[in-house]
Formats: structure tokens, C-alpha cells, sequence
DNA sequence: GATGAATGAGGCTTCATTCAT
DNA sequence: CATGAATGAAGCCTCATTCAT
């Protein structure tokens, strides 16, 4: 019998996929890259192991997915953030750090797997992680070399790594925390912002 | 006669110990807590499995026992730079971020035992890093609170977590790239201060 | 088309399962329970480490599961002679000791790991053990109770205990002289079944 | 320096030794043969692992000690007991196995390491084990030798295993069960003879 | 004789991955 | 395409025993 890809078949692919991936991002997130199995993975999704390495080639290659995934989504928000922005730079910059804090407050999973579960990994997701930190830090250096400083010129590298450092460890600490004893995500973020801003020596 | 232990038996005892811990130290900052084994340790080390589990209960306590002692060294070096400081407040400040970002790039193997690797772990090892951490942000709050801020008051504590988040990325950044193309170390700790005073209104 | 398990593959399970178990039983009962390794099942059965623990979740278990299978195949033979007896209440009572003891002569290594291996172990097993050699006192117990003996009342579970004790190191006795040298297991059944229903009183 | 072997020297290994061995029963006693480890024989007896492996060949071997030493002593009080019996060859069999139930009951741990522990383990544990057990037994069938039976023929053999296996299983069942709930040992000791001496036709 | 640090073989177990059905 | 049984490398750790001091 000779198969054929219809585009039913292409669609239930992905969404098993999509399926597949949800739980494993879900699982990353509570549990860390180490500590989740393949089998608690397929156990959660409901499939079978064969299924899984059929959507995916291994376990690093869920992970990546789950960076990834993640990293566009992260992306496309904050320049929806910026887009939407009313103001000058200053609005623009302001709405973009508050954006990151809030988008990562509201899928927490992912920020733990981006902020605390993929460092000390594989070269590989090492890279992943990185092109993403470090697109978030460049979109910083390029707002600030627009920016008029009154300061003496910044490295506006190092400036744009103590702002991503700055969000990452806020936002660490208020997933830390137990739910009913967070502070609003709206007020971390924005005294988050300000302390950037100012940092940048924005305001 | 009696025989007792030996002063030189103790000495030699806890030379062995320290060389373990070295070693592992050494091993955990290059490959991380998972991608290193306790084979990998005994090899590098030239003694033998059942003498590392006579100096350490098993890997998580090497691992501990690092982490502990670069804190106890790290707040040391943290107390000696600022009582060493000459000037006010600001400079101890200044002093206090500098020596951690110095301190940590003097230190690189357990710098990234710190920031990079001591993160998604067992509860215990997280609360030594949270307690190492948490020690490092409350230095902070205490000097913001002595701070006649000109702004509006801050959430000293959230301030604090940005300031160890900015310098942590800071360090893990200049950490991951090429000794070859790294800035100076003291130019980076400069920086990141200047970033953190300003963003913390003392500037 | 929906994949299922399929019987057939239902069946092959259960029998690698079974000649696993069976293969651990050999062991188990020729080298007892710590001399027993679990590499050497793995290659006794011809398998692999995975498959065994894919079976049984460890070694512990195996152990268990021999214990369990035999003490309910036991039972059921026990009941089965004591049914089948022809007579009175003493001829069914003999008709018990005398399967039993026949019983565990044709399954010596099961025998062994019930009356010589299963005694010093973890609570788990040692529970398994008294369950059923406390079934076995108490189907004596009970025939006991409907006796109308000659004799000043008798502790009823102590005599039991006597009981199953004469059968266990009485078969202990048997399989441990060289299967040349042994007397027909039939004659070791009687005179023990003898000797216990003197005892009890029942003669 | 010539070291003398001097009277007092003597003494005290000997000393050094029956306290090693002591500690060691204890703990043989209560946790049995293979939980029992050398470190754990060693830090009891506030002693040094080199001063064990001075007085002991090896942990085989203290097991054997005790056992050997126990079976001294059950044999010395067995005659005692025997000797000192009032009455002809019934009473003397009676005496016997009171004594060797009470004594049993006396000493638990060494009880357990005979009954229970001493059971699947080296080949050279097992003779010292059969020895002592063995000799219980052909006590018993010399004592049967003599009594002018009004029964069939038996095997006197077996008999004697009965009766050893009755006891054994008795003092088991005994020990086993919480201190505080065990009947006295002496209604326990009767009640097995009485069993016996009446399965062995002797009443 | 005493001490306790050192050794290393080997046990148990996990889990990512493959492959026959 | 789906299933889940099978694989085996490799990790962590224990403990009886030795030996330098």
C-alpha cells in the first residue's frame, strides 16, 4: 500500500506535535532539562515512544523546539510591544522591558526553561539560548545608540547585558517566589524598566 | 605509647580534600554539574572512587561544598573591599560592585559554578545559591536604604535583584567569550557599576 | 487503521516475564538472595539489564514475586489434598502436611527460598514470608480448634507454629543431603505428618 | 624495640577481642549478617578498622566466632540443664528442650543470628550452622535411642529433626513478635515440649 | 600493636534510543 | 504511521580489605 501525504495527515502531524511539545515544555518547566524523561514526557502526552521519536529526533531536539518556539514568540510580542508604542523612544524602550517581564510572568514554564534550565547545557542549546538573550540585548543596544546621552558615552554592550541580566534575574526571583506572595508582574516590571532606564542613563 | 592521629595525618588529610574539591571545581566550572561525572573527577584527581566518597557524601556535596566556599570567599573579599573604601557611601558602593566583578572574573570556574550552573538543582544546592544570592541583595538593599535618594523611594528590594542580575549577566557574558577578545576586566567592572549606581538613583 | 496491542504480543510478554522469573527462582534458590546478582539473571535469562528492570522494578522484586507465585501455588495444592482426602478430619490433615511437604520436595528452589532465603530481609519480604507461613499455621490452627483432643488444651498457635516448624527443617534437612542420599520424599511426608498429629494429639 | 608477649598483653587481646565480638553479635542480632557492615562493627566498638582486621580475620569470621561461641554455651547449659534433671530419660528430654528454648529466649540475639541469619549464607557459615544444629538433633536421637517407644519405629532421624525444627520455628515466631506481647518463655518452653515428647511418642 | 586513610571491584539502577510487529 | 518491548552503556555508590604511618 503506497502512502500518501494528504493535507489532513499534515495538519494531525503538527498538532500531535504541537501536543507533544506542550507537555514537554510544561514538564521542562516544573521539572528542569535533566530531571524530565522521555518516558514521563510520553507518559504525559498519552503517546508512545515510538510516536515521540517520530516528531522529534531526540529529547535535546523537544528542548530546542521549546527555546525556539519560545524565542519567537518572545520576539513577536515585543515588537508588537514597540510597534504599539505611543511616544518617543523613551515609550518604545519602556514598553519593550515591560513587555519581556510581563510576557515571561505569563508563561512562567518557558521563562524557566529560558532564564534557569538552559544554561550548563549542550553546545547546541547553548547556542539557542544565546541567539536569544542576545537578540533581546541588541534590540537594547540599538535603542540606546539612537539615544541622546547626556552621560559620557556607554559601552552600550555591556549597558544592554546588565538590562537583559537585570530582567532575568527579576523575573528568576518572582517565579521563586510562592505564587500568593508575588508582587503584581505589572509593578516588578515596571520598576524594572526604571532602573534600566535610568541605569542607561535614559531618564 | 599511644597513637593518635597524627598533626601531619590531619594535614595531609585535608590537603587531599581541598585537591578533590579543586579538581572538581575545576571539572564542574568547564563541563557543569551533569556532564560531570564522579568517574571524571576521581580520574583528573589520580585517587581512587572510594576516596572520594571518604572526603564528600557523594557528587551533590562536592558540588555544595564548592559553592559554599567560593560564597564564604566572595563575601571576604566583598567585606574587605568595602571596608578598605575610602570615601562615602557612594564609593563603597562603587568598591562593592567592582570587587564582585573582579573577584568573580579572577574566578572563573566557580563564577560559572555560581551564576551559570547552580541553577535548576536539587533544593539543597538552590538554597545554598539562593543564600549566596539573597546575601549578595540584601548588601545592596541595606546601602540603598542608607541612600538620600533624590527619586521617588524604590522597591529596594526588587533594585537589589536587578543590580545581582545586571553584574551575573555581566560576568557570564565576558565569561563566554574568548579570553582573547575579552575587555579588561576592570573596564567590564566599571561599567556594570556605573550602570547600577545610576539605575539605583545614586548617581 | 488504530494500532493496539495485540495478544499476541500479550502473550510473549507475559512468557518472558514468566522465564525471567523462573531463571531468577534457579538462582535464587541455588546461591540465596545476596549472592545472587541481578547481572547474573540478566545473562542466565538471556536478556538484558534494561528488560529485566523493565519487568520487575528490582531486584527486590523478583525475590517477591518467586515468594508470592510459589505461596499461592502452595495454597492451592494444599487445598487441593485437603479436599480430595478421604475421611475424617484427621485423614484431611494429614493428607496437608504430607502435600506440603511433597510439594516443596518437587519445587526445591522455591522450597529453599522459603525456608532458608526469605528469613533476614527487608520488611517487604519478611511480610510476604509471614503471610504465608502464617497461612500455613493457621490452616493447621484451625483443623486443631475442630479436634476433639484427649489431652489438656493445647495452645493452639503454639502447636502450629511446632508444626510448620518440624515440616520446614524437616525438608530443609532433605534438600540439603545429596539428592543420592535422600530417602523417598513420600517417607519423609509420612513420618512427619506422624510425628506432627502425634504431637497435636490428633493420634 | 622487642616486643614480649607478655601475660598481661594476653589478656587484654583477649579482652579487646570478646568486647569486638560482643558488639558484633549485637549488631548481627539485630540487623543481621549483611546489613551489619564492618565500619558499623568498628564505630560501635569505639575501635579502629585496623584493630578489627588485627583480631579477625575478616567479617566472616567474626560471624563465625559468634556462632561458635553460642553454640558453646547452648551446649554447655544443654548438658547443665540435662545433667541437673531430676527424674529418668523423660525428664531429662523435657529438661532439654525447656532449656534450650529458655536459654534461646535468654540470649535473643544470638538466637536470631542462629536461627534466622545463619541461614543461605557461605558454604563455611553453613557447616558451623549444621554443626550446631546437627548436634541438637542427635541429642534428641540419642535420647530417642533409649526410650522404649510403644509406637511403630520411627525415624529417629527425622524425629530429631522435627523436634529441632519445632523449636527453632517456635523461638522464632516468639522473637519475632513485639517484646512487650510475647507470652513468658516458659509457657512457651512447655508447651514445645510438651509437643515433642509427645510426637516422639515419649508420653 | 594501633590507627584510619586509601583502594577498587562490583552491585544496583536509569534512561535515551532503536526496531520488530 | 503507531506501538511498546528491548537494549546496554554508563552513572552513582558501598564496603570488605589493605597498608603506610
Amino acid at each position: 500500500m503506497v502512502y500518501r501525504t494528504t493535507q489532513k495527515m499534515a495538519q494531525r502531524k503538527e498538532a500531535n506535535r504541537a501536543h507533544l511539545l506542550e507537555v514537554a515544555i510544561g514538564l521542562f518547566g516544573k521539572h528542569g532539562y535533566h530531571a524530565t524523561t522521555v518516558p514521563m514526557i510520553v507518559k504525559a502526552s498519552g503517546g508512545s515512544t515510538g510516536s515521540f521519536y517520530f516528531y522529534f529526533r531526540n529529547k535535546e531536539d523537544v528542548f530546542a523546539a521549546a527555546l525556539e518556539e519560545f524565542s519567537e514568540r518572545i520576539a513577536a510580542a515585543l515588537n508588537a510591544a514597540i510597534a504599539s508604542a505611543e511616544g518617543g523612544l523613551l515609550q518604545r524602550m519602556r514598553a519593550a522591558v515591560e513587555r519581556l517581564v510581563l510576557f515571561m510572568a505569563e508563561n512562567p514554564d518557558e521563562a524557566r526553561i529560558l532564564i534557569v534550565e538552559s544554561s550548563g547545557l549542550s553546545p547546541r542549546l547553548q547556542k539557542i539560548r544565546r541567539k536569544t538573550v542576545d537578540s533581546h540585548s541588541r534590540a537594547v543596544e540599538m535603542a540606546l545608540s539612537q539615544l541622546p546621552s547626556a552621560h559620557p558615552p556607554l559601552d552600550a554592550g555591556l549597558v544592554a547585558r546588565c538590562w537583559v541580566g537585570s530582567v532575568y534575574e527579576s523575573v528568576f526571583h518572582w517565579l521563586e517566589q510562592p505564587a500568593a506572595r508575588r508582587p503584581p508582574a505589572k509593578t516588578v516590571a515596571r520598576a524594572v524598566a526604571d532602573f534600566n532606564l535610568r541605569g542607561a542613563g535614559a531618564l
